[in-house]
RNA sequence: GGGCGAUUAGCUCAGUUGGUAGAGCAACACAUUUACACUGUGAAGGUCACAGGUUCGAGUCCUGUAUCGCCCACCA
């Protein structure tokens, strides 16, 4: 069980022959002789530190314990009912795959949280989960079938595909799990949660109700960015621009138009309604308000001249060809206008067009790509001699951050949440938004922020956000893929169009909007209803996360609507501490400060610290395609848990971004093995002492180590509670290193050999108290080497020896554990 | 176009009430059966991007410039 992880894989180079692995006591450099010359050290105390080997140990030890479930503390008296809260959610990681060493990062400051507030006494309690992620899942699984069997969604069908994405999902899950748990993360795993789940579909079907009678969520025709790769609208937070060289092309409609207009997409041009240009362009003014009848490229437009406020006078030539549907600029300029809306491209991106066009491609009787009609329409504009000038540009285009196919706005009938419509909200703690007034999901998010009830590290994040939430236009939260919780909405067929895809005049009456379906709910005529096709933005779900993996709505008392004494929700929420990445700021961070405030009038947290990314040694951001991401459990192997963690805990300030550097993991691992050695040297030399809380015969040199020890250790524990853990991990590790094993325990070999029998005495206490406090301390940071030393100390066995013969830890009191111990400070 | 951040030792980075410049790694010299070679000691290495300003005093505060990075945005 314990080295079962360690199968020679590539990253495992260890100066000890893997044979000699199994057995401390063969791990000894040259076999003739033992390299001790004290005769008894006990076995355990062998040097050097073998992480690969201890680790596994303590990590099962840990997990067995139940001690990260805040309910098993209060059984075993270490924490109490009356005792505060403290909870953190881990943020789920994308059942897309497997965690990167970017991951690590997040999950060890988590843990070193956690873990400190759990030995301060507090109800200290860490959720861990994943993420369906919705498109990013869909597509992966999506690629990987189109790969091995070429066959699309559409030739397997709903059902079949669900199924193929969730044994995917699982075991996605199952590695990430795996991943988690060698990092030595204290997680509640008998809380863990799921965004897809049965619990987290009532949160969000009961949440999207709530909004839907509140008419908050409403389906609207707009302009949404349509991804004809992944099939689907994506919101705007997902496109990721990108420049590319294009063509600039400048032309009249036709000889009697009098206004030439540049364009980069020609083909668009059959769906113009406008021609626009600046109210104060005196070039054009005198055409302004005429409507012009053509025949452009086989197709009859009409177009009006418009005068708009946002031409640029100097572009081009100073006009825009308008087409409402198919570039956000020209829908809004339609409404303020009064335009109509033409549609001439599909959601496959070829064009929509009358059969005798020269844009139909007759052979395949469809439309023609639009990339093909682009051209078509310049070779009519040569031969018609309308075209005036052909230019290269850089373009910046928006393209699908998951697929990488490039956005075609379309007007499409979706899901929207409203967050500037104002609504009544019931209930609220949140400053500055007043129970039972009038409020909009916006000012929720900005009054959560600006009123100081959320804190954002680094504090200029705030800014940001800010602007964001400034810039912030309704949210499109449906999507035209599979995977994901289907919209809680049906149609009473018949009465309804209930493709979603098209703009359908049909009359919309017999709309459903429920937590429970028609079939649940026990409709008479429940079969006669359909269910919308969509599924929502994944952020939906992942929006709830705080109070959903908490047990919301359950934990609500139907009557009353308060939340129930004693439940989860009632003890954990609002949440301490969030720590994230600041790319998910938008999307996550102010997502649950939304969700959070509009369903319980509360904050989803007090503390968001943004991390900054891991790159590798080169600077480069980890990412899949450049295969440098990195496996934390290769890592841990190599140089231990706790050397990764100590590197992320002591690398990276909040909110900087840190490289990867494994000469700087190896430092640490060197540092576990050192703090190992400190308790073998204090051990051997204080052999006829014990530990001593009430000894008071401290010489006053040693008074003087027993302040200045405690001083740093104080302010470790000030800068673990301000999140400043790069500042308290490098105190703990210069305070060991260079402080007590450079400084003072040379001096103890002096004190030791000399003959004050009073300052030996002293001393050895010191050394004995000294180590105990190092290891508490420590713990937070490198849980697993402290508890090893933890175990030596106090039962003078290591873990390795007492699990040796009881595989389920039976003689293990969890109690007894460093885990379980109370902060000194 | 707008916003945010960074610029400190060879490299990677710390450094908040403004008070003599720090760590790790690398490199150099020395030590060598020592708790630990996964070691120790010592020395070396910086006009804290640049230019101004405030101050008795600025890496730290203010203004501007340069370079790099990130985010947002509707130049067709």
């Amino acid at each position: 069980m314990t080295n079962n992880t360690n199968s020679g894989g590539p990253g495992f180079e260890h100066n000890q022959e893997p044979a000699t692995q199994n057995n401390p006591k063969n791990n000894i450099r040259d076999t003739d002789k033992p390299i001790y010359k004290e005769p008894n050290i006990p076995a355990p105390l062998l040097s050097p530190y073998n992480p690969a080997l201890s680790e596994p140990v303590a990590i099962s030890i840990n997990e067995k314990s139940g001690l990260a479930n805040p309910d098993k503390c209060i059984e075993l008296g270490l924490t109490s009912t009356d005792a505060p809260h403290y909870s953190i959610v881990l943020p789920p990681p994308n059942v897309t795959g497997t965690l990167h060493l970017g991951h690590g990062l997040m999950a060890t400051l988590q843990d070193i949280s956690i873990r400190f507030e759990r030995m301060r006494g507090k109800q200290a309690l860490w959720i861990p989960g994943t993420d369906h992620a919705a498109i990013a899942t869909q597509s992966k699984v999506e690629k990987d079938i189109s790969k091995k069997e070429g066959k699309s969604r559409y030739d397997l069908g709903r059902d079949e595909m669900l199924k193929r994405i969730d044994a995917f999902a699982t075991e996605s899950h199952d590695t990430i799990v795996t991943q988690i748990k060698r990092m030595g993360a204290s997680l509640d795993w008998s809380r863990e949660a799921f965004t897809l789940d049965e619990a987290r579909n009532k949160a969000v079907r009961t949440v999207f109700k709530k909004m839907y009678d509140d008419g908050l969520i409403y389906q609207g025709s707009r302009i949404v960015n349509w991804d004809p790769k992944g099939q689907t609208t994506i919101s705007d937070d997902e496109i990721v621009h990108e420049e590319r060289k294009a063509k600039l092309y400048t032309f009249k409609y036709s000889k009697d138009f009098p206004i030439s207009i540049s364009t980069t997409r020609p083909e668009t041009k059959v769906g113009d309604t406008a021609v626009a240009v600046h109210p104060e362009d005196e070039r054009y003014a005198e055409y302004v308000g005429k409507t012009y009848d053509l025949d452009f490229c086989g197709s009859k437009i009409s177009v009006k001249i418009i005068a708009d406020h946002a031409v640029e006078k100097d572009f081009g030539t100073g006009a825009l060809g308008v087409t409402p549907a198919h570039s956000m600029v020209d829908w809004e300029m339609s409404r303020r206008h009064d335009l109509p809306v033409v549609q001439v491209i599909d959601e496959k991106a070829r064009m929509i067009v009358s059969q005798d066009s020269p844009l139909y491609d007759k052979e395949k009787n469809i439309g023609m790509k639009t990339t093909d009609a682009r051209e078509k329409v310049v070779e009519w504009l040569r031969e018609q001699g309308l075209l005036e000038k052909e230019e290269d540009i850089i373009q910046r285009i928006g393209t699908a951050e998951r697929t990488g196919g490039i956005i075609e706005p379309l007007p499409k009938k979706q899901w929207w949440v409203a967050v500037t419509k104002p609504f009544t909200i019931k209930h609220s703690n949140i400053s500055g938004v007043q129970s039972g007034q009038q409020t909009t999901l916006k000012e929720i998010m900005q009054k959560a922020v600006s009123e100081g009830q959320i804190a954002i590290m680094p504090e200029h994040y705030n800014k940001t956000y800010f602007h964001w939430i400034d810039n912030l236009n309704d949210w499109c939260i449906s999507r035209q893929i599979w995977y994901g919780h289907r919209i809680p909405v049906w149609y009473k067929m018949g009465s309804s169009d209930q493709s979603s895809g098209a703009i359908s005049s049909s009359a919309k009456s017999e709309v459903y909007c429920d937590v429970l379906s028609p079939t649940e709910a026990g409709l008479p005529d429940a079969d006669m209803y359909v269910q919308d096709e969509d599924t929502l933005d994944t952020w939906f779900s992942s929006g709830l996360w705080t109070f959903s993996t908490l047990g919301w709505p359950d934990n609500i008392d139907a009557k009353t609507g308060e939340t129930m004494a004693g439940s989860d929700l009632s003890r954990f929420h609002p949440t301490n501490l969030l720590i994230t990445g600041p790319d998910i700021l938008f999307f996550w961070v102010a997502r649950m400060i939304l969700m959070t405030g509009y369903a319980l009038g509360e904050i989803p947290f007090s503390k968001v610290y943004l991390n900054g990314i891991v790159r590798d040694i080169k600077g480069q951001k980890m990412s899949k395609s450049l295969g440098n991401g990195g496996d934390p459990v290769e890592i841990s192997e190599k140089y231990g848990a706790d050397a990764l963690r100590m590197f992320y805990a002591m690398s990276t300030a909040p909110g900087t971004d840190s490289r990867l550097d494994e000469n700087k993991i190896k430092g640490f691992k060197h540092f576990a093995n050192k703090i190992w050695n400190i308790v073998r040297f204090v051990l051997t030399a204080t052999e006829n002492h014990t530990y001593d809380k009430s000894f008071s015969g401290w010489t006053e040199k040693d008074s003087v180590l027993r302040a200045e020890r405690d001083d740093i250790f104080k302010a470790v524990t000030r800068e673990i509670e301000e999140s400043k853990y790069h500042l308290a991990s490098e105190k703990v590790y210069q305070y060991t290193w260079s402080t007590l094993a450079d400084v003072i325990l040379e001096d103890s070999k002096f004190v030791f050999a000399g003959n004050d029998e009073e300052a030996k005495l002293s001393r050895a206490k010191f050394l004995l108290e000294t180590i105990r406090l190092i290891t508490i301390v420590a713990h937070p940071f490198m849980p697993h080497v402290t508890e090893e030393v933890w175990s030596l100390l106090t039962t003078g066995k290591s873990l390795i020896e007492r699990v040796q013969n009881d595989t389920s830890h039976a003689t293990i009191n969890p109690s007894d554990l460093l885990m379980a111990q109370k902060w000194p400070f």
